[in-house]
DNA sequence: CTTCAAATACGAGAATAATCGTAACATTGT
DNA sequence: ACAATGTTACGATTATTCTCGTATTTGAAG
């Protein structure tokens, strides 16, 4: 079992491989195009940076037909809490709650996700006991 | 009322920006060593970026004496709900509560703390009615 | 086989961030 | 007045990230 290297992504390659997690494995197109609706930047530009990640290790890709598949390299749960936790240290001083409070009051969150919350809570509370 | 333009601090901005909002307003010498605690750089790297910050207009300075009193420029809260709504947006697809799932999944959370997000959802459930 | 469109490869530059050495300046104590 | 100590000023360099133009390659259609 090899143990995962802590790559860290920048925040242009933390797009891309958001992209990649949401659609699965997918061409430079495709993941281009995903961002192309929020950000503006060439073709070219996007093709580079997944590249650069294939040089990295942040993503695997087949190449046996002309357009190459992409795939995450990297773990999506591993990387998500890595990253959040690092922000909670950073910039909330170390409480995660100080960062939900924030996340949930900055945003306008559906009640149907409110409620998908509440159950974890639930949970996480059931387990302490 | 001016409206606070939105300027996006560094990763080593914000660290500083922390200690200042924690702290209150005080020297280049006292944010150093706050942050040498945690990560190794020279007296002088960390007195220019604070110059930088004032630059840009992320903190404030009183010179009158020999040693400058830095102070925070931009509001807390303000922020942090920046960058956790772009965190959220980037690295988890939109969707706060995959975020929220992950901050208290991933970290040791207190029932207390837990009560607290409880509560928080309650009171934001309250608003939708 | 030739043409054409779309994809990749790649170099190189622009923009941004971070680092630090050295000089100049201020303050205090002798 | 002078030295010692600590501070700011600032240039300059390095490192990293992002961007894109252009050349080359590939595969499919005619």
């Amino acid at each position: 079992m090899e143990k995962q290297k802590q790559l860290k992504p920048t925040e242009s390659e933390l797009e891309i491989l958001t992209v990649l997690w949401e659609k699965g494995d997918t061409t430079v197109r495709t993941v281009h195009e995903e961002l192309a609706k929020t950000k503006d930047a060439g073709y070219t530009t996007t093709l580079k940076l997944m590249q650069i990640m294939h040089e990295k290790g942040l993503v695997t890709r087949d190449t046996a037909s002309k357009t190459h598949i992409y795939s995450a390299a990297i773990n999506k749960e591993k990387t998500q809490i890595q990253i959040v936790n690092k922000m909670i240290k950073n910039l909330f001083a170390g409480s995660p709650t100080e960062m939900v409070l924030q996340a949930l009051g900055g945003n306008k969150t559906s009640t149907e996700e409110l409620n998908k919350i509440e159950d974890l809570i639930a949970l996480l509370k059931q387990q302490k006991l």
